[in-house]
DNA sequence: GTCTATAGTGGGATAGAC
DNA sequence: GTCTATCCCACTATAGAC
């Protein structure tokens, strides 16, 4: 990425973005050739690679797109003090916000699985739109009439984020219209989340819970 | 693949899967060109290309290795009747394969989040594999001292499929050394999922655990 | 049926002139 | 910053040797 971004230069980005854009809901990922990219923006090759490493640069810019609009979507959820409400709200606007992106979509989450890669949301460039993320489950968590002990309620957020992480690869996987397999999970899912949430109060699922708890913070120390 | 494989197509084909693990174990998988494959195999372009449609299957052989050596390192797992016992050994027989793999693996895994890839481990054609792979759960829990209702015991095997999974992911992106870390996870998780199943037997969370069951049917059906 | 040799296409990525 | 020219490699195609 340039350093100093001329206005000129700032329009030149956009529009290799916006062909990318355009020609990877058209054709699909792999059927988009940087060449075909570089001639709908109106630019020779070399320069699409001046301005982008690759092709896969070019699926972050959609990830962020993607997540801005999840974030703008999730307003909505916290508008009631239900925790499976919330929870539920947040999760069902991934799946409205990325509909029109899925028939594609899916050929850029194999980057996922690669931990070489940036785009993968475990890696360190990652951490920004990941932080983001989470934090729409840690709102959720937050200002919810949700009654857990402090130490779950902190890992809480994370924990979501991996179950909403499962879900898009559900996502990924589902060709039914409107994927309306991915929303019955959703639906299914947050009333087996909160309803388990509640449990971990049970003597004998506290235990339970505080080894989990325990688990994690050994994993994500060492 | 030919219909009749003659015992010299059947050297020359494992003379080509030899070559390209020993490649890709070197240089990695993408550095790794079918023009070196075929030189190190002693074969020409066109014959690796007879063998194997293209880098993609040279793969699915890498695939089918671990498994088989997954089902043969699994074995020792089921000489004990103790659920918890065989579940660890089952899983760390796994990351004891895998091992060697480890530091190219990960960059075969990228395919396994595209849902057009039959490689990946969820596709109709992955069935065999994964058919082979839950097998070894389904013994896990078959011969073992485990009581639990018959509807569990029946998802059981596939629920710990699904586990093993997220345990590939989380190995994938494991770099301590001889991923150690995985290692933990394994060892704390076998004995949470232990206690969690046996919990099911609870009243209050029998009623979350059958909910659970409905939908993973549910989903399962349409 | 098994394999070689060779020629070619297409596309990701780069070097270096301007 | 932008271009043209070029490299490299996955993959295809084909003609024919054995």
């Amino acid at each position: 990425m340039p350093e100093k971004r001329t206005a000129k230069a700032e329009q030149t980005r956009a529009g290799i973005v916006d062909a990318a854009m355009r020609l990877f809901r058209e054709n699909g990922y792999d059927a988009t050739t940087m060449r075909a990219i570089a001639d709908e923006a109106g630019v020779s090759l070399g320069s699409a690679y001046y301005y982008f490493s690759g092709k896969e640069e070019l699926v972050q810019a959609f990830y962020d797109q993607i997540q801005v609009e999840h974030a703008t979507a999730a307003e909505a959820a916290y508008g009631t003090p239900v925790f499976a409400d919330r929870l539920r709200r947040v999760m069902e606007a991934f799946v409205d916000v990325a509909e029109p992106f899925h028939d594609f979509g899916g050929q850029f989450f194999k980057n996922a699985a690669d931990p070489a890669s940036p785009l993968s949301p475990f890696s360190q460039q990652s951490a920004p739109a990941r932080q983001a993320s989470t934090d729409l489950f840690r709102r959720a968590v937050e200002g919810s009439d949700l009654k857990v002990s402090p130490a779950l309620r902190a890992e809480l957020p994370d924990l979501l984020w991996l179950l909403h992480m499962g879900v898009v690869l559900f996502w990924v996987h589902d060709d039914s219209p409107g994927q309306r397999r991915t929303r019955t999970l959703v639906a299914g899912l947050v009333p087996l989340v909160d309803r388990s949430v509640r449990l971990t109060r049970l003597p004998l699922v506290r235990g339970l819970v505080d080894d989990g708890l325990g688990l994690v913070r050994q994993l994500r120390g060492g």
